[in-house]
DNA sequence: GTGAAAGCGCTAACAC
DNA sequence: GTGTTAGCGCTTTCAC
């Protein structure tokens, strides 16, 4: 009860036990190398249970140099939903190797006064996992440069030499293109984000299946915006209201999805007998729409838990591979 | 570029700036009562510019046994967006402290065993806030027993004494029953949670507003299911199609709202015009939904904020108001 | 005004 | 097999 900030330290389970403070380390962290006698073992191991020992983070982190925490950055408006899932990923993967999670948002900032930089060199963090973090080119450089650990989690393959674990849901549209054929649909329509960085290519994946299926790219039924919700409610709004409208949608983004189908709502459209709609990526309201939505699910856990791996191999200076694909999955709902 | 890992200590600055390790700390920590000379002063920043100096966080924390850094903790299904714009008030409260965030995440477990309480015990933290975490009496009594500073962020006070921040979101409930009589209506149904929690009263708040109304309390009218989606549609759908079925609804949470609406279109019942629907709670899906979703909106993000006060001065040993209520905003969208 | 020195709790040579 | 010892980088008392 009343064992209030009286902390035990190496030196009290020695005494207790009898024995030297190093032995008690040896014990503690089964160093290789050494042999320590059973009942010797046991009367240490007794110690720390009767004293409730913990090690002092900070003092072996002092020692060893390093901070048993690595930093996981994302963008303040990322979605939800894809950071907290792949955050449950990034914890499992940390978890057994004892690290913890530092949190960190990403803000415009000048290389080196980035806030990882500075809790890096303030030794918080052992390396950093970048969570659809949007994270340039100069920075990913600034970084290797420096010697940082980080591993970025994103869509696809970014176009830097960095690691990286991302999915390869881009190779899923002409899939999805070619259900909309298989259900006897001709004119597809394309909905999603303004491609903003040059690794964005979903939009061009678009056109390329529609091409690959024998298909021709009607630039009319194609409309992208930023992420502002009115503006993409216009951009789908524009679709369902034109001359020839489309009888099925590839959303280039959850809430696209989700707006097409609101705006589908708004103007009569029966989904999915008049529209069909997937949508690309993960979210926990598919479910709640209606109808739900069909869509391209990406691995959010999974890629979590990857990059946690791939960070700890890269602390520990294993070798790693540079980067990792991991499935997507189409889930077909009653959208489409 | 090729200074990898070779990290200068404030023994460096020292020898840079002809001074003491001492002066150096006195003056990067601006000790008070200590006068240093301003050209000291000069030198020893210029050191620590040209030798682009971080202080280590780890040796620091070692000699202060402190960690720096706070745990927040939340249930792993907790919904993502309470979540993360407490999180992001939290972010903010921290940040001119220099603490920093260590994200982990509640299971239940026995009270010593709980991850939160191993990190506090290693001296990984150094204060911890739940964030719409369930935390039970038990935990809450342990810790403040052990002493460990930690503050609770919840919809509405705990029966528990502890500090904590929540919000008067159910001093609202009468004012959306009067709104909803306002507008003509009479039947006037809820659909949300069962209460878990012995602190939940949002469905008792429901009635004793009804009643407070001058109405009565039709039970045929107010259903509870737990969080699966299927069985809050079930909840929803048993209302919309029963005999005399309501011309309004307060819906106990976000997804109970969401899914009422899906609901209600999946009957064909016009929201607003023959039901209206309101929601507890925030979301940033009440935009996209087909009308919007009307809210009682809770402010998450001052909450998060708050809270990081709170604990900042708990730790420091300030004077702390064991509790702090934050009000929330009743938003009327489409749905209402 | 500034410096010398002790020590936080741990690990890891090295000694025996 | 286990103990001795020397720090890791910082803060802080005490001395001057």
């Amino acid at each position: 009860m009343m064992d209030v900030k009286k902390s035990v330290s190496s030196r009290d389970v020695a005494r207790e036990a009898g024995v030297s403070q190093a032995t008690v380390s040896y014990i503690l962290n089964n160093v290789e190398n050494v042999k320590i006698k059973p009942e010797t073992r046991a009367a240490v191991l007794d110690a720390v249970k009767k004293l409730n020992y913990h090690p002092n983070e900070i003092a072996r982190g002092m020692k060893l140099k390093k901070s048993m925490s690595i930093g996981v950055v994302t963008d303040r408006n990322v979605t939800n939903f894809y950071f907290m899932k792949t955050l449950e990923g990034i914890r499992d993967g940390l978890q057994r190797h004892n690290y913890s999670i530092t949190l960190l948002f990403n803000k415009p900032e000048e290389a080196a006064d980035a806030e990882y930089v500075r809790y890096y060199d303030s030794n918080r963090l052992d390396g950093i996992i970048f969570a659809f973090a949007d994270i340039d080119p100069d920075m990913a450089d600034y970084l290797t440069g420096k010697g940082i650990p980080f591993v970025l989690v994103d869509y696809n393959h970014s176009n830097k030499d960095v690691y990286e674990v991302c999915t390869d849901y881009l190779s899923h549209i002409p899939k999805v293109i070619e259900y909309f054929i298989s259900k006897g649909v001709k004119r597809i329509g394309y909905a999603g984000p303004n491609p903003a960085r040059i690794s964005d290519s979903r939009l061009e994946a678009f056109r390329r299946a529609i091409l690959g299926c024998g298909l021709d790219v009607d630039e009319d039924l194609v409309v992208t915006s930023d992420f502002d919700d009115d503006r993409i409610f216009e951009a789908a709004a524009k679709l369902m209201t034109c001359e020839k409208r489309p009888e099925a949608l590839l959303a280039g983004s959850p809430r696209f999805g989700i707006i097409c189908v609101k705006c589908s709502q708004r103007f009569g459209i029966k989904v999915p007998e008049e529209l069909k709609i997937i949508a690309l990526g993960t979210s926990n309201f598919f479910t709640v729409t209606f109808p739900s939505l069909s869509a391209v699910e990406l691995p959010l856990y999974d890629m979590g838990f990857k990059a946690a791996e791939m960070l700890i191999d890269l602390i520990s200076g294993h070798k790693v591979e540079k980067s990792e694909v991991l499935p997507s999955e189409l889930i077909i709902r009653d959208s489409g």
